[in-house]
DNA sequence: GGCTCATGTTCCGCATTGCGAAACTAAGTT
DNA sequence: AACTTAGTTTCGCAATGCGGAACATGAGCC
C-alpha cells in the first residue's frame, strides 16, 4: 500500500463555512444585487458549526470573520428562530428547529443519486464495472450498477442481489459493521448455495473482516462468479454518520491477474468512495 | 376507548414556518432593533418545506406572505448557498448544505433528554412511574427514568435492562417494529428466566402486537414483575422518521385494578407520547 | 397570428435595515 | 485598583433590501 493515492489525504472537503464565505464575497464584488447578504452570513453563522458541537460569541465571530455587533444581532435572531440555542456555559449550539428545518430534505437524501456520475465516468476511465449495494434481508442489494464496456459473464443490475460472505461488496459491507450488528446478520444470513454452512459463512467474513481492517479492501478472486475478480470497500453515509453501503468495481478473472488488478484498482477505488461520500 | 383525551387530535403541531411567521411578526412588532429580518424571512422560506418536497415560487410567496420579488431574492440567495435548488420542472426543493448545516445537529440530538421534564411531570401528576427505553442486544434498555413517590418494589434506572416479551414496554416497542425487524429481533431475543423458550415468547409478542394494533397499548399486568402494573406505548421519533423507543407508565398492583388503571392511564400517556414526539 | 392569463424576473426610488466603530458593562486576573 | 477579556448596546449613516409596477416568458385558446 505504498502507493500515492491511497495514502494521500482524503480528497480536502472543503468546509461549508468556507464555501460559504466564497459565495458571499463573489456576490459581493459581483454586485449581485438580488444577493440578501444578510441571510448569507446568518447562514454562515450556522456553517460554523457544522464540525462543531458549540461555539461562543467570539469563536464565532473568528470564524466568520464578522464584527461583533453583528454577530450578536445574527445570534439574537437565530435564537429567536430557534436554531441556535445558548448553552448554560456561554456557548451556543445547533437548536431543534434547524433538525425540523432539514427533515424533509433527509428523507429524500440518498447517497445513490449523486453518486451515479461518478461511478460512470469510473467505469468508462479504469474499465471496471461498479456497483454500490447495501444489505437487504441478510443478502446484498445493488442500488446503483455501472457496467464496463467489457462485460462480465453475470448479469446483474439494480435490484439483484448477491451474497454476503461470498462476495467483495459483503465483505466488505460486513466488515464496517459494529458487532453486535455483525451477529444479528449472520443470524439473519440468506446462505448461498455455495456457503451453505452459517459457520463457515461467518469464519470466512471474520478473516475478510480482518483482512478489510489490515488493507482496507475486500476482495473475492472466483468466490461467488468463477470468472469474475472483484474488490470493494464500504461506504459512509455521512448523513446518517454510518456505514450503510459498499461498493464494489470487478472485472472478468481473465484479464487481470489478481495482485495487478487489487494494486491498480483499490487506491482509485477508494478515492472513488471517497468522493461518493464527500457527496 | 371513548375517552376524550384519546380521541381527541394529537396536540396540534404547530408547523414550523407558523412559528417562525410569529417571531417575524413579533420582532417586528415590538420594534427590536437586533432581529435581522432579513435572515428571518429567508429561514421562513426553508420552512415552508417542512412538509413539501417541492415547492413553486407562487407557492412560496403564498405560504410565507412574502411579495413576489422578495421571494426571488431570498430564493436566489438559498441557491447560491446551495441550501436551495429548482428542480428540472420549475420548482425548488431543500439542497445539499442544509444536510451539511444540520447534520452536527443530528448527530446530537437526543429525544430522550427534553423529554425528562416533560416524565417528571407526568410521575409527579398521575403518581406512577415512567420510562423512555429502547432495544440493545435483545432486551429493553431504559434510557430515562421518572419514579413516582408511590415507589415500586423493583428497582430500575437509567442502564437498567428488562426483557422485551414480558414486559409492557417491550411489547410496545416490538409491536410497532417493521416485519423484518420483528423478525430479527426475535432471533436475537435475549430470553428471560420466565419465558426461556423463543417460540413462546414470539407467541406472546404476536398476541401483544395484535392487542396494540386494536387498542393501541401494551399492557403487562404481572408477567415481569409480580407487583407491577404496566402500560406502554411506542415512542415516534420524527427525527429519525421511525419508531425508536417506547414509553411506559407502571405501578404497584397493590393500588389499582387493572381495568381500571388502563381506562386512566392510557389515554394520558398517549398524550405525553404525543407531546415528546411533538419535541 | 394575436389575445389572455398565469407565473416569474427585473427595475428602481425610497425608507428601512443592518452595519460596525466605539462606548459601555460585567467578570475575571494580576 | 488597574488591566484583560468577552460580550452587549448605542448610534449615526450608508447600503440594503423592500415591493409596486413594469417587463419577460410561455402556455392555452380563439
Amino acid at each position: 500500500m505504498n502507493n500515492e493515492l491511497a495514502t494521500a489525504p482524503a480528497p480536502r472537503n472543503t468546509t461549508l463555512s468556507e464555501t460559504i464565505a466564497v459565495t458571499l464575497e463573489q456576490a459581493k464584488v459581483a454586485e449581485d444585487r438580488a444577493f440578501v447578504s444578510a441571510l448569507g452570513r446568518g447562514i454562515l453563522v450556522l456553517s460554523v458549526f457544522e464540525h462543531e458541537q458549540s461555539l461562543t460569541h467570539q469563536q464565532i465571530c473568528a470564524a466568520t470573520g464578522l464584527a461583533k455587533a453583528t454577530v450578536s444581532r445574527l445570534i439574537h435572531t437565530l435564537e429567536l428562530l430557534d436554531l441556535l440555542k445558548r448553552t448554560d456555559d456561554e456557548r451556543y449550539q445547533l437548536a431543534k428547529s434547524l433538525l425540523k428545518l432539514s427533515s424533509s430534505a433527509w428523507s429524500r437524501y440518498n447517497l445513490v443519486d449523486d453518486a451515479m456520475p461518478l461511478l460512470r465516468e469510473f467505469a468508462r476511465q479504469h474499465q471496471v464495472s461498479v456497483n454500490i449495494g447495501t444489505e437487504v434481508e441478510g443478502e446484498i442489494r445493488y442500488v446503483a450498477c455501472c457496467r464496463s464496456p467489457a462485460r462480465l459473464a453475470v448479469n446483474l443490475s439494480v435490484g439483484s442481489s448477491v451474497p454476503i460472505a461470498d462476495t467483495a461488496i459483503g465483505r466488505a459491507y460486513y466488515a464496517v459493521l459494529p458487532q453486535t450488528q455483525q451477529q444479528q446478520l449472520i443470524s439473519s444470513l440468506a446462505l448461498s448455495t455455495t456457503l451453505a454452512d452459517r459457520n463457515q459463512a461467518a469464519e470466512i467474513l471474520a478473516l475478510s473482516s480482518q483482512e478489510y481492517a489490515q488493507q482496507g479492501y475486500c476482495l473475492s478472486d472466483g468466490e461467488f462468479s468463477p470468472d469474475i475478480l472483484a474488490v470493494a470497500v464500504p461506504l459512509f453515509d455521512r448523513a446518517k454518520g454510518k456505514y450503510t453501503h459498499a461498493l464494489n468495481a470487478s472485472v472478468p478473472k481473465a484479464n487481470w491477474l489478481a495482485q495487478e488488478y487489487i494494486d491498480y484498482i483499490v487506491p482509485r477505488l477508494k478515492h472513488l468512495a471517497a468522493a461518493i461520500e464527500g457527496l
